[in-house]
DNA sequence: GCGGATCAC
DNA sequence: TATGGTGATCCGC
């Protein structure tokens, strides 16, 4: 009845449906069994647990009354977002696939058709199809893997070309509009809204005036009718030229998303899927639809909306992840149309900005236009060692510790030159034997940018968060470690 | 402002 | 043998 967590398979993603997850949910704990990782995960979910446990008895002290009056107030909520409601825009959501693992099967006709996963032993960053088929994915220990699948090739990434091929891909979607936005090196959101309504259509590409547009029948989207056009929140008449009959937005922007994913295709010989709709949100849940090499179209009417969303898993749902969906879980919220049945139930448990997200999804909303990072708020470096003792007998940071901090202050301090930048806190992290992440930080009154600044504070806070630890520990007691970080933000 | 947590990729 | 690195955000102090 819980949800996953880091000892489970996280099955959200495409191509692992219709696997044997107890099988490879009982070889992943087996392979974990015993490890320090395994004694942390198990603690979390226990801790996890404990809180289910705590809203759910907090959920039996509410009456009918409360809850009652607060879907009362939700209803205001839901008509005023309602109101607020754009279809107009037509945003895309493109996502390469399998991104890592297909380059190098590019690259590589060795790896074409074997499964086979880029990383190492002690993660994957990516795994291709095949390997997806026993349960190998992304953010899974290589060691696991391959237990799950024996014959699994493990390759080291390549990021530099990655980095190049994707310069490529985001210079195509460049030639199609300049409002784009890159989330990561394989994802991408456009507003093709101006692309689309500067293009004309040939008579023959009209369906009254020959065949219907099929899209992609196979995803189930769908040809609107008349009666849904005349409906309220229907959009396509407000953007589509006089002259040109109602269809013509919905199929521009499908040809348009497929002349852009032939383009990718043809340049990098990589493939993409795409998801097409009016926001960010639903044309990021789109994209995953038709995977591998495929589009799904959304139609922008609320009806059309509603009606997908209402169906959506809580946990395709990008911003809830596993500890939400176990809380949502619990309540018996498993699709996106029982975080409106439970509004009056969810107001209660939950913050009022977590409740109106819920409610926000809940409609189908999303943003509707795409905007890239406006700057970076924070630069951080961390490295994974192998256990290493932090404090000597009398107290003081090993000599290992102190030149593990140095390297890293050096390194975020280069970064920081490279975009000359400087800032105000600086913090570290560590990641004690067991798993444990703790991290202290200090403001200061200006900004830092050079190793020695950055190393002489983060020496102090580490010292300090060292100190606080023993306390707490009997005389004598040695600190283990296995990753420290350093960071600097604010500006 | 701080520290822990959560999430995405 | 073995479970990452980077950045963002939110919540409750």
């Amino acid at each position: 009845m819980t949800g996953p967590n880091s000892l489970t398979l996280n099955d959200g993603k495409a191509g692992m449906q219709g696997l044997d997850k107890e099988r490879i949910n009982r070889i992943i704990r087996e392979t974990s069994k015993g490890s320090k990782f395994f004694q942390h995960a198990e603690k979390k979910e226990k801790e996890l647990k404990n809180k289910v446990d705590k809203m759910l008895k907090e959920r039996g002290e509410l009456t009918e009354q409360m809850i009652k009056q607060s879907e009362l107030e939700l209803d205001g909520v839901l008509a005023r977002l309602e109101s607020a409601r754009d279809l107009t825009r037509d945003i895309v959501h493109v996502d390469m696939d399998a991104f890592y693992a297909a380059v190098e099967m590019r690259d590589n006709p060795a790896l074409k058709d074997v499964p086979m996963a880029v990383g190492g032993s002690a993660m994957l960053s990516t795994s291709n199809y095949l390997a997806r088929r026993f349960g190998v994915r992304a953010a899974m220990p290589g060691f696991i893997a391959k237990k799950l699948c024996p014959g699994l090739v493990i390759v080291p990434g390549h990021h530099e070309k990655y980095s190049a091929v994707s310069s490529q891909v985001m210079e195509i979607i460049g030639k199609f509009t300049s409002e784009f936005a890159a989330m990561s090196l394989d994802e991408v959101y456009c507003d093709l809204t101006d692309v689309v309504q500067n293009r004309t259509v040939s008579p023959e590409e009209c369906p009254e005036h020959g065949e219907p547009p099929l899209f992609n029948n196979l995803n189930g989207s769908h040809t609107p009718n008349n009666d849904e056009v005349s409906k309220p929140g229907a959009a396509r008449d407000e953007v589509s030229k006089p002259g040109l009959c109602w269809c013509r937005r919905e199929r521009v922007v499908w040809n348009v998303v497929e002349e852009m994913r032939r383009e990718i295709e043809t340049t990098t010989q990589l493939t993409a899927s795409a998801g097409l709709s009016c926001n960010t949100f639903l044309a990021k849940v789109c994209s995953d639809l038709n995977k591998p090499n495929g589009q799904y179209f959304l139609p922008s009417d609320r009806e059309t909306i509603m009606d997908f969303v209402a169906e959506l898993e809580i946990k395709k749902v990008p911003g809830i992840g596993r500890v939400q969906q176990a809380y949502l879980s619990a309540l018996g919220v498993n699709k996106v149309s029982d975080l409106i049945t439970h509004r009056g139930t969810l107001a209660h448990l939950f913050t009022p900005a977590t409740v109106h997200s819920y409610l926000y999804t809940a409609l189908g909303l999303g943003s509707n236009q795409v905007s890239s990072d406006e700057g970076r708020r924070s630069i951080s470096t961390e490295n994974t060692f192998s256990d290493t003792n932090v404090n000597t007998g009398n107290n003081k940071l090993t000599p290992e510790i102190v030149v593990m901090l140095s390297e890293l202050s050096e390194t975020l301090a280069n970064r920081l030159k490279a975009e000359n930048l400087a800032g105000e806190t600086v913090s570290v992290k560590m990641k004690l034997a067991t798993f444990e992440i703790l991290q202290r930080s200090r403001t200061q009154s200006h900004a830092v940018s050079t190793k020695e600044e950055i190393e002489f504070t983060a020496r102090e806070l580490l010292c300090q968060l060292v100190k606080e630890l023993l306390e707490i520990k009997p005389p004598g007691h040695r600190l283990s470690a296995r990753l420290l970080g350093v960071r600097v933000n604010k500006f």
